[in-house]
DNA sequence: GTCTATACCCTGATAGAC
DNA sequence: GTCTATCAGGGTATAGAC
């Protein structure tokens, strides 16, 4: 019954993804849901109030992503390659990553939060990550688990940018096993 | 006598990198131009054809900054220091990097292919020094030279994202220092 | 080269009927 | 809950005068 609302919502994140929030209108967000004006307005104030519910939608569908990675099978190492490595949509870009280009959503708390939760929470959990490799000699000793935690979460977002700009996803690849390569303990 | 052509130029440049492609309008460009309607229709044949010549524009300012890269003072790894640490206006994003989310850059060759150009050139650039700092021992070895010129770049791509996100510069400072310690060769 | 007038569609929203 | 007006403004461009 309130199948509307839902569609609307799910209509919302993918035009977020492709157009980012600048690029996406109402109209176009009812029409791809197969639903009127009044529905929208009814359930949602505006442009702004959907969108903030579309996005903090969108970024509790990376909670998966996450437990797999805290709490995987394998070594630290592995779960950080599996994680690096997993299939992506690379030439679409991050679902969350290229919204905060806009400024509209970097203006607005109630867009930018959720997304910024994501990326923190993100490389809390990869510094944690490392700290274990280290402590198992997996990985790299002498360096900083939160720089390069936030390094890494950089790589993942520049590599959708730089792969986008090539319109090639080995590029994405590359910067990843870049990554890989540097982050194990020398010599293993 | 031209000046009208080369302050639409330089509003565009200015309003692309606040907006992207997708929020720029012809009306903003002119009234930061301080420009009327048919100055610019006469000057360029529409938005896309002036956006492509800001592009342009601004791909080729990166020239300098790829020559200190190459040939500037001091040894390979220094030189990639310099260029990483660099005073950047975090907060605003890559000039370039950003106007690859949106779609209708993507789609379009004229629009795309200089910012390609630049990313492909540093990647480059980059491989390049990387070689050379191997060969003097300076930079870590058994890494392959272009997967960590990629992986380079998307840092710095992705930490404007990631600093974007947390509203905070360090968040690139951070990324772009863990780089540096893992490029390093150990125990120097 | 630059100006003003004009045009048509889209944006984002409100109002009120059903 | 959903539909159909309706609206003021902006986006992007063309036309023709100056």
């Amino acid at each position: 019954m309130d199948d509307a609302r839902s569609r609307l919502l799910e209509s919302t994140q993918e035009l977020l993804w492709e157009r980012g929030y600048t690029g996406t209108s109402p109209r176009a967000i009812q029409e791809r849901a197969g639903v009127g004006q009044g529905s929208m307005y009814h359930h949602f104030s505006g442009k702004r109030d959907l969108a903030a519910a579309a996005i903090r939608q969108t970024t509790e569908e990376f909670l998966p992503g996450w437990r797999a990675v805290l709490a995987g099978p394998g070594t630290p190492l592995e779960r950080l390659e599996a994680w690096l490595r997993r299939e992506r949509d690379i030439l679409r870009g991050c679902r969350i990553g290229r919204l905060v280009q806009d400024k509209e959503v970097v203006d607005d708390e109630a867009l930018r939060g959720p997304i910024d939760e994501v990326f923190s929470g993100t490389i809390g959990v990869l510094a944690g990550l490392l700290r274990e490799g280290q402590e198992s000699g997996e990985v790299r000793a002498g360096i900083d688990p939160d720089q390069v935690a936030a390094m890494i979460l950089s790589v993942v977002q520049g590599g959708y940018v730089v792969a986008r700009a090539h319109q090639d996803p080995e590029r994405f690849t590359a910067a990843v096993e870049g990554v890989l390569a540097l982050v194990a303990a020398p010599g293993r």
